[in-house]
DNA sequence: TGTACATCAGTGAACGCGCGTTCACTGATGTAC
DNA sequence: TGTACATCAGTGAACGCGCGTTCACTGATGTAC
């Protein structure tokens, strides 16, 4: 009876090393090497759904291999798929919120912000859509860990927005319940135009990306019912 | 060498006969037998989607082995899971089709047909609880064929809702862009609502159902909403 | 500065499991005469 | 009405596959002296 285990050749090892894969020649300390592969695999996740799949449909095999890894190496990273996923949701909550002090900058003129807001919201979009198609499947996704961060996280976001409205002198004298209910349509709004520009973006035949038409008709219309929204404001009587 | 096929028992198959199996005592005809397996499959998937799960996380051998059936039986039916998630798509779509007709029937003043549309919209999700939780799971699904598929009929459902806006006076001389815009404001709102609703009566701590009160806070929310989008109708100049 | 040892990120083989799908089959229902 | 044959819904064994997880390991980086 032969040794179970072979002895492979040092070059075949080597053969396999890619992406976050051990690169000796380097010489990275064990902390970059370590924050590298992590980021490998957060990347690999995010690359992996990017085709409209969503996060249940990830294998820990594939993210590992996709992050130029072998399966095991993932546990130096995280325990299980969900707390790559949990990492996945921080990530997109910062976006968010850097996406809020960006509209919190600048003037608060009703026509001109409305304008400015969808444009932050569509830039946003598109420089990280990755994490906002992550999100938007999540959110509506079978696993119940991540079904419930992100929507934990969008409430606080509607609560903060609606702080920021209550700073308007029109909505001075509206309930916190009146201000949490605009707020809520106003973050409803937003999620279904990023879920149409999303939409539009990966189910475009063959496109891959979103055109000028489309995105001008998507921002249009999230203007307009921005702004119908706001034209309601000054006639309403809040309880 | 022995005979690999065993031979079984006549009684060891029938204690194996449950939910649509083979039930000879009862001489039913292969059609209504074969009628029978089918909404057993249906039912099955539906059910096993019901802690919050996703179409996605479904397996063909799961669904079987809830129906009562055996895997292959499940090819007499349907070629793929995704046709029985089509199948599902058209018994939801029904259901949203029947709330809409049920919605026309009535009067049409504004503040009356808010509360009733919304109370008719609670009533066919707490009714198909289950078929509403596929749809708004599908609806962001990995699963292409079904997102697909949601998305064009709630996109229907939005053009069906913009004709019947089209017949109040105060909304004649809109642009069918705007009245698209104002029909896809409303869905989004109530796509928003069944949401919330879903999310509440899933998600509740081992209660299973929706308390009375989250309904009604609910309910208020989603008239407020309703109502300030129509508040603003009369002050909006259509294109 | 040089040496001996510790740490630990990543490796590769192995496991048992549920999956989708194939195949030849069984036996009740349906039909032709 | 009775018999012989056809149909076909559901069966059960088998397959190869990718999965998550375990384990002992390798070898470069890090550290104590």
């Amino acid at each position: 009876m032969v040794n179970r285990r072979t002895h492979h050749t040092s070059t075949s090892r080597r053969a396999h090393a890619r992406g976050a894969g051990h690169l000796p020649a380097e010489r990275r300390s064990q902390v970059e090497r370590r924050r590298q592969t992590r980021r490998a695999l957060l990347d690999a996740a995010l690359q992996q759904m990017d085709g409209g799949y969503g996060f249940d449909s990830l294998s820990l095999r594939r993210v590992a291999r996709a992050a130029g890894v072998v399966p095991t190496a993932f546990y130096r990273h995280f325990d299980t798929m969900d707390e790559l996923g949990l990492a996945l949701v921080e990530e997109s909550v910062a976006t968010l919120r850097s996406m809020l002090r960006e509209a919190r900058e600048g003037g608060t003129e009703a026509q001109h912000l409305i304008a400015r807001s969808v444009e932050i919201l569509v830039a946003h979009v598109r420089e990280h859509r990755r994490h906002f198609a992550f999100m938007a499947h999540a959110r509506a996704s079978g696993n119940a860990v991540l079904r419930h961060a992100i929507r934990s996280e969008t409430k606080l976001f509607a609560s903060e927005l609606a702080t920021d409205l209550a700073r308007f002198p029109i909505l001075r004298d509206w309930s916190t319940a009146d201000l949490q209910m605009l707020a809520g349509l106003f973050v409803d709004t937003m999620i279904a135009t990023i879920d149409a520009i999303l939409e539009a973006s990966n189910g475009g035949a063959g496109t891959e990306g979103l055109s000028p038409e489309t995105e001008a008709r998507l921002v249009t219309q999230a203007e307009k019912q921005l702004r119908i929204i706001v034209l309601a404001i000054p006639h309403w009587r809040s309880t």
